[in-house]
DNA sequence: TTGTACGCGTTATCAT
DNA sequence: ATGATAACGCGTACAA
């Protein structure tokens, strides 16, 4: 014991039959004798034998394994969605690798050779902020390898897709900004490519638009990172402004904190002087103080339908079924960091 | 295109010669004619040939995949460990498959066959909070799969491990909140047989004796998970207490948070009335108000050697070395949750 | 009912 | 300098 597996080889020997009848009688197939195949599994519970999946990936040309690429698993929305992800592969014949692009394109572009050279039989992404170009994806495809994008869109890719309706969330908070008698509500918005900073805008200027409030160029702005700390030269400059905002609609919980942070030292009063709302509804959102107004996503879910339309496309393969669409609605979460919306008369 | 990758035979059969040259050229075989090695070089750029590594695998017995199992990862804390782990691995020839245990120790056993049956080449773990027994380690290291522990120690299980020194952390915080005036000091500690949890309350227990606090038994309350919610209630207790604590040392930043929230609650002033003082430094740890008095532990640091340590151990197979123990320092980092430390005069 | 032979893609060994 | 062959572990078409 030790040096190397039980092999099908060792226990025909063993038994004094071929490898092929060991195989046969472990995978049930009817030609087989009863008691041969009783005495068979025997021993392979005894020695515990574990088929070895390389000479089974070699022989069925797929490696049994599927791909994920996330820009980063620190922020608690990646690693929910991976949580999501991993409860449903888990169980099923497949092995995950997840990999972390960092937000960087290029860094993706290597890891979607890895795994193409890898032979995954499927992946699951969501791009970097910095990719604009998907033709390493299209070559995933273009050799046979399922591809379902996530959360951030990759527009012009022809591919499964779950994504989350971001456009209505900024909405939702943007009119409840207004409902509530905010009526300078600037934007802090995340990197310009990214579909969801793009659909979080474009929710934000029509419900500025359709309620007929006039948006400033001056109060939109965007930060370069999705942490704290991107956040905050933005929101100190959006404050510092001559004519103050009386609300800000951050792109996430994040940076909604970093405007939080700068409005305090500044002296203003959460909610009072300041509304602020953010967006994803990180778990600790709920226990800062101010606790933090936001859009709730539902993460998990993603996460695992992702994760199920993969394995259904793989099991597929071949069909032309048309691609999916599916995308989530985020809801809005009140909390102390903004105004109450006031009982809304007639309508 | 589009069916099955490029194999060395192609290759071969298109450039009129045996695949073992193909391969050796590819491989800068010595004995190979520069022409000939130009040629193969060029078709196989070309054709963008990537070798397969199952069949390697096969051949080599070896998958080249290193496994990593941590009980979960919508913490910081260990998404980040992960994220150093992968900043070191991802570089190296190796894959990584990460697996969540779920805190689970059924689970956790499952995974490790799943690994095992992949024959990965070593394995990075942190073992769940239910774990006892550490067998279904072992039985890989008969394997000869190397095993680094990291973070939460597997007793008496002889491998590498790379953990931190808890009771130093524990023991820093709870003597700073008795230096800064503090005198009924509650520990809100986590599942008892984590080795974290257990040198933490050490800490806690010996800071207090040697500064001659005494402790009382209703101090201490166990929370069954590392989450905000399971800190609640414990928290509850605590400060329910006819006679109130002026301080807590809780196991980690989450059940501080917890703690915070009930002390607001109960309408106590932190830090005049009560200290309270957590252990991880989350990010979002600083931007609380108050901001979160804590132990900072170098995570990152952790993962990355961890794993430069198990892909030394992979490298160095065969050659007994005596298994490393590695500890890192954790830091108090003090801000508003807790009083201020009076200026130590003499000593 | 069971055994034989082959192939998956690669490299190492032994020829030529 | 290059080719042929075997082997890694498995499943399966074909033969018996």
């Amino acid at each position: 014991m030790g040096k190397g597996r039980v092999t099908l080889k060792d226990m025909a020997t063993e038994l004094k039959l071929s490898p092929s009848t060991v195989s046969r009688a472990l995978n049930d197939h009817p030609a087989i004798g009863d008691k041969t195949k009783k005495a068979v599994k025997e021993l392979a519970n005894e020695l515990d034998y574990q088929p070895n999946p390389m000479a089974l990936g070699l022989l069925q040309k797929k490696s049994n394994t599927i791909g994920v690429i996330v820009p980063e698993i620190t922020s608690h929305f990646f690693s929910a969605i991976i949580t999501g992800i991993q409860d449903v592969i888990g169980p099923s014949e497949y092995n995950i690798m997840i990999c972390l692009s960092n937000e960087s394109y290029e860094e993706e572009v290597t890891l979607v050779k890895k795994l193409s050279k890898m032979r995954v039989d499927g992946i699951l992404v969501s791009p970097s902020s910095e990719t604009k170009d998907f033709n390493h994806f299209r070559r995933l495809q273009n050799n046979d390898v399922p591809v379902v994008v996530f959360d951030r869109d990759c527009p012009g890719l022809e591919a499964d897709k779950v994504l989350v309706d971001d456009y209505s969330g900024a909405y939702q908070a943007v009119e409840y900004l207004i409902r509530s008698g905010c009526s300078k509500i600037a934007h802090l918005g995340g990197p310009l490519n990214l579909s969801t900073t793009k659909h979080r805008l474009q929710g934000y200027l029509d419900a500025m638009e359709k309620n007929g409030v006039p948006t400033r160029e001056e109060y939109i702005l965007h930060v370069d990172g999705f942490s704290h700390k991107d956040g905050l030269k933005p929101a100190k400059k959006l404050l510092a402004l001559e004519n103050t905002p009386d609300a800000i609609f951050a792109v996430n919980d994040s940076i909604a904190t970093s405007a939080i942070h700068m409005a305090k030292k500044m002296g203003l009063r959460i909610p009072e002087d300041i509304s602020i709302v953010g967006f994803d509804d990180e778990p600790h959102s709920s226990y800062f103080s101010p606790s933090l107004s936001t859009v709730w996503q539902p993460v998990y879910s993603l996460g695992m339908l992702s994760a199920r339309i993969l394995l259904q496309r793989i099991k597929d393969r071949g069909s032309n079924d048309e691609f999916r669409l599916e995308i989530f609605k985020p809801e809005l979460v009140i909390r102390t960091s903004s105004r109450k919306e006031p009982i809304n008369i007639v309508g």
